[in-house]
RNA sequence: CGGGGCGUAGCGCAGUCUGGUAGCGCAUCUGGUUUGGGACCAGAGGGUCGCAAGUUCGAAUCUUGCCGCCCCGACCA
């Protein structure tokens, strides 16, 4: 792409409104603008790194056998008068009316679409186990949305449902999402801690919050140190296999939340030098929660024995919005952004620093040609700006590498690579330079991340 | 929803107390000199001062009502 045909309206200055790092430099860095409390656009940066989230987590979720569905917005509120949540909900949930004064509502969350969907059209246990997901946007309306997309009222999360014969069945189905959310964090550069978390009046132990440590995380959490380097599930890992060593490994050491906190326990099963207090953000959450909706809503199906049983379901939830905010409050520094490889806007910065000086161009015509053709992308500084504003926007905007071409290099058949993370710079050869941003561009296959 | 704060040009702000032609920096446009980490000179454009009513010869400024936004809290993915 390039920057003089592209839209990026960057602000050189702080906007007040927005306090916190991730919300100040998405609105400076032009990915979103805000258009009313808690409700943003994307702009096309901002578009491209919530794009790519989204198929990360969608890669991760197909992983596990899980299927993607599309459920609507607008739901109707007999829906969840079924469930009798409609009563229940409160004011978070924005209900409208349509022309024919039916009640309508702006969803909150899709459990009562799904299992209406899945008791219309299956009826036998042979048609289980079933993991149904979907992408897509809901509205809470929140008494405060703050913190720019880490907390809006209009956000766009991933939830998946799972459906199941039996509360056994539906342990491995649980087990699932939780091996698929450590792959899924681990992938956005993320290290995600899953926690504890309140079940509840359903009770039981199924219940985790994933939450990644950041100074401005919303909510005091206590875990064991070793928790944030331990090794996450491979590609190889076979989901239909008994996933419960990796959930043992996982859940053995202490990690809560301050809600699920317990001084006393933490202080006796951590040793002293290994505990850990900080700031957390919480970016997913996976439940069971039994046969809460299939219920009241009455999905149910015939088991082997011919008997009518009401189906074992759970819910899994990834923020994906809230998401593109968390990775910048836990990748940033003073400059602007620091994108992780794998959801960066572009991967490479192209730096024209005389854009009109025949040699400047056309070296860089060169190399914004052979990247792209090469799949690389990137987004390639033509403008006539100074060099100064250049490097300014590259650093602000946080792709993982700038191209800086110049005259002064070229005279030497130079270029400069610089690693916008390290901040390290080295000379390539204009020649080769090609050949080894191929190199040092490509993502190494994400598998493990070693302990 | 309780407490606090703010709405004046795209962004950041001054002016409001004490009413009298709406300003500054950055950004934008034109011309010139510059050109490897946010240059300089000269010129230009851009604002129903959040909205409404009121007081007044005259309101960004005073009064009343409303709206919006931000921060802290309770609440939450």
């Amino acid at each position: 792409m390039r920057m003089s045909r592209y839209f990026l309206p960057i602000l050189r200055d702080d906007p007040k409104e927005a306090e916190i790092v991730s919300h100040r430099l998405m609105l400076r860095a032009g990915m979103i603008r805000q258009s009313s409390a808690g409700i943003y656009s994307w702009l096309p940066l901002g578009l491209r790194v919530l794009k790519k989230i989204e198929q990360i987590v969608r890669e991760e979720q197909d992983r596990t056998g899980a299927i993607e569905v599309l459920m609507p917005t607008i739901q109707s509120a007999d829906l969840w008068r079924e469930s009798g949540r409609y009563d229940d909900y409160g004011a978070e949930m924005l209900r409208i009316k349509d022309r024919h004064e039916r009640d309508m509502l702006f969803g909150p969350t899709n459990e009562e679409q799904i299992t209406q969907i899945f008791r219309d059209s299956v009826k036998t246990y042979r048609d289980l186990p079933r993991n149904l997901y979907h992408i897509q946007w809901k509205f809470r309306d929140e008494i405060r949305p703050r913190f720019g997309v880490m907390r809006g009222r209009e956000f766009l999360m991933k939830d998946a449902y799972s459906f199941d014969l039996t509360p056994e069945a539906a342990r491995h189905s649980y087990n699932k999402m939780f091996v698929a959310y450590l792959r899924t964090f681990a992938r956005l550069g993320l290290k995600a801690i899953p926690m504890k978390a309140d079940t509840g009046p359903i009770g039981g132990d199924l219940s985790h919050e994933f939450i990644i440590l950041a100074e401005t995380g919303e909510s005091q959490v206590y875990c064991h140190r070793d928790l944030i380097e331990m090794a996450v599930p491979g590609e190889e890992t076979d989901y239909d296999q008994d996933l419960s060593p990796i959930i043992a490994q996982w859940t053995s050491l202490y990690a809560a939340t301050d809600e699920m906190h317990d001084a006393a326990r933490f202080d006796k099963e951590v040793p002293e030098a290994a505990r850990m207090d900080a700031r957390g953000i919480e970016v997913g959450h996976i439940f069971f929660f039994g046969s809460k909706y299939s219920k009241p809503m009455k999905a149910q199906v015939q088991g082997p024995d011919g008997q009518w049983t009401l189906v074992e379901s759970g819910s899994y939830g990834i923020g994906v919005s809230r998401l593109a905010g968390a990775i910048i409050e836990a990748s940033h520094d003073e400059a602007g952004i620091i994108w992780p490889a794998s959801v960066a806007p572009f991967t490479i910065g192209l730096l024209n620093l005389k854009a009109g000086d025949a040699a400047t161009d056309a070296a860089c015509e060169t190399l914004y040609r052979g990247l792209t053709a090469a799949g690389i992308e990137v987004l390639y500084d033509d403008t006539d700006e100074r060099a100064g504003g250049k490097f300014k926007t590259m650093d602000l905007i946080g792709l993982p590498w700038q191209v800086v071409v110049g005259p002064k290099g070229l005279e030497k058949g130079e270029i400069e690579l610089k690693n916008r993370a390290t901040g390290e710079r080295e000379t390539l050869k204009l020649d080769t330079a090609l050949k080894t941003l191929q190199k040092k561009t490509s993502l190494p296959p994400i598998t493990a991340r070693k302990a």
